[in-house]
DNA sequence: CGAGATTCATGTGAAGTATACCTTTAGGCTTAA
DNA sequence: AAGCCTAAAGGTATACTTCACATGAATCTCGTA
């Protein structure tokens, strides 16, 4: 066994090779924001009218993930926010990611969960959902201010529950007599907004703004300056900026990506032992963060959906073992399923609701699942599994240790 | 041989049900005057 | 009589079930060359 107490007393002893490691971390908005100058400068003037208590123009933002649409709006935000507490304005900006499964996903929990950043309290059922909007306006009117709404990924919601929650919301301001809101849209999804009714669109998208992805030497320069900032001088090895640069533009300029891809990277090498972050931890970091990312999603997921993965899991695990490299079908899984059900004693869904769990572990992109027809043998889906090799059999243990099967 | 009909397994939409939680209301009990 | 607690009634959102119909290409059928 390894000496811990030495470990630790070598690990006090060792200088980190961080300086300030907060700057790597994605909710981190720093001072200036590279190339993305003329995107904060026109919401900025967008917003400004918001200081003078006067209701800004709402706002849609595009663009894929991790080109800096919400740290550009947290930016703008921030300093907004300072300004109005100088002249004490009652300016309030919630900001609301509505992906996140059981928080605002649907168009009551939306409501409920901006009631109570509000500080009401509002129950997780029970109550129509009209209710819920006149609360909500109910403490807009009581306490007169200006609330900055940004819903991020703003195309889920809409996707999951039709586009009636917009309508309601941007009609919200010709109720209020006190207060006035102002929306901020922001969607990965380019082709959202035509999807929606016109009206809607018209009101929402009073201005739009586009987000470019980064290209691979803007990365380098985003990542040179963060990375200056947080590691200690001279850590990082020849290259591996270059890399990680080319890892997130691979990735339509993911940013994000790229920074926690360096974070991790110095963690590992710290982890290592390692005097300077080489190359080869940047591989390692890939992977740690598609396992971590993976093990998240999966881990935080209902117990149907659990078994349903395992299920997969295990078939594809029978496959392979048999040496037939067969497709995997909705049928094959749910009779699995059902069996599972059995042994860890839960009732099994139907096979209508297994479909149904199954297209949503493919949204989550743990799986891909495509709707195929088989001819003469019938339609069905053809599962196979989004994540490399090595991290299903993670999953896989955590599941049968999770279910107790 | 080829065009059109058939077929299968399950996708998919709509409507119904179960569950968990909500508010309101009415009755019963306690309390204080 | 007023106040408080409790339980029933009547309501909703959400996850799931039930029912019925839709899908789409491999296969079958049958007329024709």
């Amino acid at each position: 066994m390894v000496d811990v107490k030495n470990f630790l007393r070598d690990y006090a002893k060792k200088e980190s090779l961080f300086k300030n490691k907060k700057v790597l971390q994605s909710n981190y908005t720093p001072d200036k924001v590279p190339y993305r100058e003329d995107q904060i400068n026109l919401l900025a003037g967008i917003l400004a009218p918001s200081l003078r208590m006067e209701r800004p123009s709402n706002i849609f933002l595009y663009g894929k993930t991790g080109t800096g649409k919400t740290l550009a709006i947290k930016h703008v935000t921030d300093q907004i926010l300072e300004v109005a507490k100088e002249s004490n304005l009652n300016l309030r900006v919630i900001y609301l990611n509505c992906k996140l499964k059981r928080i605002a996903d649907t168009e009551y929990r939306l409501i409920a969960q901006i009631s109570r950043e509000l500080g009401q309290d509002i129950p997780p059922t029970g109550l129509p959902t009209d209710e819920v909007y006149k609360i909500f306006t109910k403490i807009l009117e009581e306490n007169k201010m200006l609330l900055l709404l940004v819903l991020d990924e703003i195309d889920e919601v809409v996707k999951n529950t039709g586009d009636k929650i917009l309508y309601n919301l941007t009609r919200l301001n010709s109720e209020l007599k006190n207060s006035e809101i102002s929306i901020v849209g922001i969607s990965n999804d380019l082709m959202f907004i035509d999807q929606v009714d016109p009206r809607v669109k018209s009101s929402l998208s009073e201005e739009e703004l586009v987000f470019p992805p980064y290209n691979a030497i803007q990365l380098q320069k985003i990542l040179k300056e963060r990375s200056d900032i947080s590691f200690e001088k001279s850590v990082i090895g020849e290259g591996v900026i270059e890399k990680c640069a080319a890892y997130a533009a691979k990735e339509h300029g993911d940013a994000r990506r790229a920074l926690e891809l360096l974070r991790v990277a110095g963690e590992l090498a710290e982890r290592n032992n390692s005097e300077k972050i080489a190359v080869k931890f940047i591989d390692q970091a890939e992977e740690k963060i598609e396992r971590d990312r993976v093990i998240d999603i999966v881990s935080t997921q209902p117990k149907q959906f659990k078994i349903t993965l395992y299920s997969i899991l295990l078939f594809s695990n029978l496959c392979s073992k048999n040496g037939n490299s067969q497709d995997i079908y909705t049928g094959d899984i749910y009779e699995l399923y059902k069996e599972n059900c059995l042994k860890c004693g839960t009732k099994p869904l139907t096979q209508r609701r297994i479909g149904d769990i199954i297209a949503e572990l493919d949204m989550l992109g743990i799986i891909n699942a495509r709707v195929i027809s088989k001819g003469r043998y019938g339609r069905t889906r053809r599962i196979t599994l989004g994540v490399p090799e090595n991290i299903t059999k993670k999953i896989n243990d955590m599941l049968k240790e999770g279910l107790g099967l």
